[in-house]
DNA sequence: TGCTGGTATCGACCTTTGTCAAAAAAGAAA
DNA sequence: TTTCTTTTTTGACAAAGGTCGATACCAGCA
């Protein structure tokens, strides 16, 4: 079992999910200039976390069913953040606020080791994300994502994807032709 | 005092160091395909740490005095690593390797709570790059390298700063001059 | 002080990717 | 299903950056 999957099992036997909300396709999860220290978890639906760059959205990430997700800047600072949060589809999530989270994180030295291991693995997945970014070729990067991310091409539409991989929806389609 | 320099300080006064080493400028701290598990402190001199895209040279972070510096894929990982780290002039550094650091931060609870905070913070910077890199405009991405670490563009060669705001030299320079 | 090797700049040209408009295809809603 | 909306594809064209070659500059060091 990995970590996140150990956290979630642990949210869900020791009942800590302060709740749950259901959005409708296109809805709104949270927008940007606003915090939002929540952790989200997607139970069915997807999301997609972006940021405005010159009224252009440039794509983030994107949470699936058993992804935690949550506006990372001010979950980590408190801070009004830059992301937004957007369901692609009609989509149930459950939450827990950070005080509640750290509050059980911080119960048992178990917990704490779960939430290294967690950290950890998300500053590894931004080495990924920013070597992606730093791959000139768009066919390249395209690769690297279809290889490390199959499913994302089943489940998200193809113009957020080409956002995600910093290119046009235009460009995107003709890669895949080729 | 900040959880770098708070950190500095502690290695520095329990004498944790375990050695130092002096490079002549353009050598190598660490290879691609190497592990490497030390947590490096620069003196003085500079670091720059660059993927190979191709036989291009995509700039990650440069480490200048007071930095902290390390192959963050393997050390976190323990596997072989995507990056190289190179001195951009002579350069002296001190550093410890991961079982020592991870034993220093164990001892004690006030320094696992240092570690949380230097994660923390590194995954805040790691979302920062991510924004600079997604933004598409090449002046953008200067502006806004340039006023959050405006002491880069005196401590480093502009080449190395302009494959870092993925551009190159010539652009760079064009922006510069308008 | 004057070399020397590495950097920075500049201009001319070229390539890749973006833009725009239209049509086709796919998916949601009723 | 049928309709309506959204997404994807395609082609023609434009433009932003990249490439290349030449020259100017500058710091480190004999």
């Amino acid at each position: 079992m990995n970590p996140i999957q150990t956290l979630q099992h642990q949210l869900d036997t020791l009942n800590l999910w302060q709740g749950s909300l259901t959005l409708a396709r296109h809805e709104y999860l949270h927008r940007a200039d606003s915090t939002d220290t929540r952790l989200y978890f997607v139970v069915s639906g997807s999301v997609r976390v972006f940021i405005l760059d010159e009224a252009e959205e440039q794509t983030i990430r994107f949470g699936y069913p058993g992804s935690f997700i949550t506006a990372l800047d001010t979950f980590i600072t408190g801070e009004p953040s830059d992301f937004y949060m957007q369901a692609l589809k009609k989509t149930t999530l459950k939450f827990i606020d950070k005080p509640a989270y750290m509050q059980f994180i911080e119960s048992n030295a178990e917990n704490v080791r779960l939430w290294y291991q967690l950290m950890e693995q998300l500053i590894f997945q931004q080495i990924e994300r920013e070597t992606d970014l730093l791959t000139s070729s768009p066919v390249k990067r395209y690769g690297r994502v279809l290889q490390r991310s199959p499913q994302l091409f089943q489940e998200i539409p193809h113009k957020y994807i080409a956002s995600y991989l910093r290119m046009t929806p235009e460009t995107l389609s003709r890669i895949k032709k080729s």
